[in-house]
Parts: C-alpha cells; sequence; structure tokens
DNA sequence: GCGCCCTGTTTGACATGTCAAGCAGACTGT
DNA sequence: ACAGTCTGCTTGACATGTCAAACAGGGCGC
C-alpha cells in the first residue's frame, strides 16, 4: 500500500514547492529588471568569476552547476555573442575549452551581484530570522547528504539501471 | 553600500539553492522513469484531477500552477496528442476552453502519484524528523505571505511600473 | 608509430517555453 | 443593434534546453 503523506508532511512539501515556485519567478524576474540577465546568465557568470583568472573548463562549470555540458556550450555561445565570455582554447589539453569573463562579463557580474543580494534580503533573507536560516541549513544539509549519494559526482554519464540507482540508501 | 550576505545567510541561501537544484533534478528523474512523465505534465494532471469533474478553465488552471496561459495552451495541446487531456468548449461562455481528463490521464495520474510520494518520501520528507518539517513549514509561510503579496493572484497581466512593482512591503 | 578506444566538446534536430500578435465571443453605451 | 472595447484563448516566430551523433585530441598496447 502507498504511505501517502500526512497532514503536516504535505503542508512541508507543497510549502516548499510553492515556496520553489514563486521565489524563484521573483527573483528571476528582479534579475531580468535590474540586469538584463537570466538566472542561467547569473549561474555561469557568477561561478566563473569566483574560479582563478575569471576561467573555467568548460566541463567542470558544467558540473559546477549541475548543466549538461551540451547546454553549457549552446549557453556559451550565446553569451559569447553577447560579449559577456569567450571561448579560449587551453593549451596543455587540445580538446579543452574554457571559458573567460570578458571585462564585459565582468562589470556586469559585480554590478548585477549587488542588485541581487538586494533581492535575495528583500525576497528571503530579511524575512526569516537567525533558527530559520539555521533550519534551513540543516534541512539542507540533510537532504543533500543523501542526495549527493543517491546522485555520485559524475553519475550522470553511467548508464545505471534504475532499479540499481534509485534503491533507497542504506540508512 | 551593499550589505553582503553574512556565513550564515550565505549558508541558507546557498543551501537552499542547491537543495532547489539537485532535489528537482532528482524528483524529475524519478517521474520520467517510473511514469514517463515530466514534472510539467505532473502539475497539470494532479491540479486538474483535484478539480470537480476532472475539469478545469484554461486560465484557471493556468494561474492554479502560475503558468502563462499560452505555455499552458501550448502544452494541454501537446498532452492531447498524447491521450492524457481534452480540451472542451464551455457551454456558458464561448471563448472558454476548459481542459478535462480522459480515462487514460485519469488512469496516468493515479499510478504516478503512487510511485512519485514514494519518491518525494525517498529524497525528502523520510529523511526529515517533525522538527524540520515544522521549521520548513514556517518558512514557506513567512515567505510566501510576502510573495503574494508582492506579486497579488493577478499581478502578471498588470503593467505595473518596476519601482511600483518592487517596492518593499510596508512592513 | 599506428590502430584503437577513451574523453571533452560541438553540432543539429527536435522538444519546450516566451513574447507579441491575432481572433472570436462577450460586454457597454448610445 | 451595433461600434468599440475587453477578455480568454490560440498561434507563430523565436529563445532556450535536451538528446544523440559527430568530431578531434590524447593515451595505450603492440
Amino acid at each position: 500500500m502507498t504511505r501517502w503523506l500526512t497532514d503536516d508532511e504535505m503542508r512541508a512539501w507543497l510549502g516548499y514547492r510553492r515556496l520553489r515556485t514563486l521565489l524563484d519567478l521573483q527573483i528571476t524576474r528582479d534579475l531580468a529588471a535590474d540586469s538584463g540577465l537570466s538566472d542561467a546568465d547569473y549561474d555561469v557568470l557568477s561561478t566563473v568569476s569566483d574560479a582563478p583568472g575569471h576561467r573555467m573548463r568548460l566541463g567542470e562549470l558544467a558540473a559546477e552547476i549541475k548543466w549538461s555540458v551540451s547546454r553549457l556550450s549552446h549557453h556559451v555561445s550565446r553569451m559569447g555573442q553577447r560579449g559577456l565570455v569567450t571561448r579560449d582554447d587551453c593549451a596543455s589539453d587540445g580538446r579543452s575549452a574554457t571559458v573567460v569573463l570578458t571585462d564585459e562579463g565582468w562589470a556586469t557580474i559585480q554590478a548585477a551581484a549587488k542588485l541581487h543580494v538586494a533581492s535575495v534580503r528583500r525576497h528571503f533573507v530579511d524575512l526569516l530570522d537567525p533558527a530559520d536560516l539555521a533550519a534551513l541549513s540543516t534541512i539542507a544539509g540533510k537532504v543533500l547528504a543523501h542526495l549527493e549519494q543517491v546522485t555520485p559526482p559524475d553519475a550522470a554519464r553511467r548508464a545505471t539501471p534504475r532499479t540499481e540507482r534509485d534503491k533507497p540508501p542504506a540508512t
């Protein structure tokens, strides 16, 4: 028999789903209006700007932000046309492509970050007290510990059969 | 000056972001593997199946799940081709279109729901204790109370200027 | 040094989402 | 009753994401 969610569980789950939907919508809107960037753009720019030299291997970047390499390749091309990043053929390995922030990309992410933080505060962080934040970190920690086990860092490529992949953790 | 996030705030925010990314990925994968449905399909089917008569006005449905009417119209067409739903011209108002679950759609969502709940338990609910769930509900409540005020139910259509729309709530 | 098979990336075809325009039924005032 | 406008939905063009195939360099065994 299916074990359905209790009221409390349902409230928490639906709360999460709705939070996710509305918060993301709002953050996305702010980002577009404030800085002319999509969420995708922001993820790429902020991640690359954290890397030494404002440059990062395409594959690593994709893994870091959990995108398919293909998606990233396409998106980098589009961001390239807008002048935010460049591709740079790495010397040591002829296959590799490196994504590099342009000056404009760097200026853009710096300006965007300020406004983005404000947006995150306005719609999320500043609404919560320290206990809420701590609870959230705890929750994220528990769930992520599980998920990173279910889907190990590079599992996307392995053709692991479903029955294997989905087995609940030994606990 | 920009007020950056403190370590605790950052941990909570990044935790949320990462949770959102990985959890959604996993749930989406399970849903596709278990039932051959996308998240989008599931949202539509489960929402319509909750409505009386398994039928719902297109516009209402769109508002409920926070989609653009256009997106829903396209998606309903595609689901129609797969035999999950039908369009039904409502009698009382010649403009309206009503989305109706087919028998197959109903059977599909019933089967999918069981497996989906299991997936949600496995990767989320069962990992958390009652205190976590309560905390999450609290957090969602606070943030949603704010967001639903910032973006009132039907605000999507109003061409409200940004400066107006983004004003932080009076508090 | 040459087949062979990896591995990292690109590409193209197709699925999905967005935006603005189009369209037809319903109100409203005269 | 009918012109003008509004409302609910559809459509088409385009942007973005996905999947599988193609491509090219690297590393290995011989």
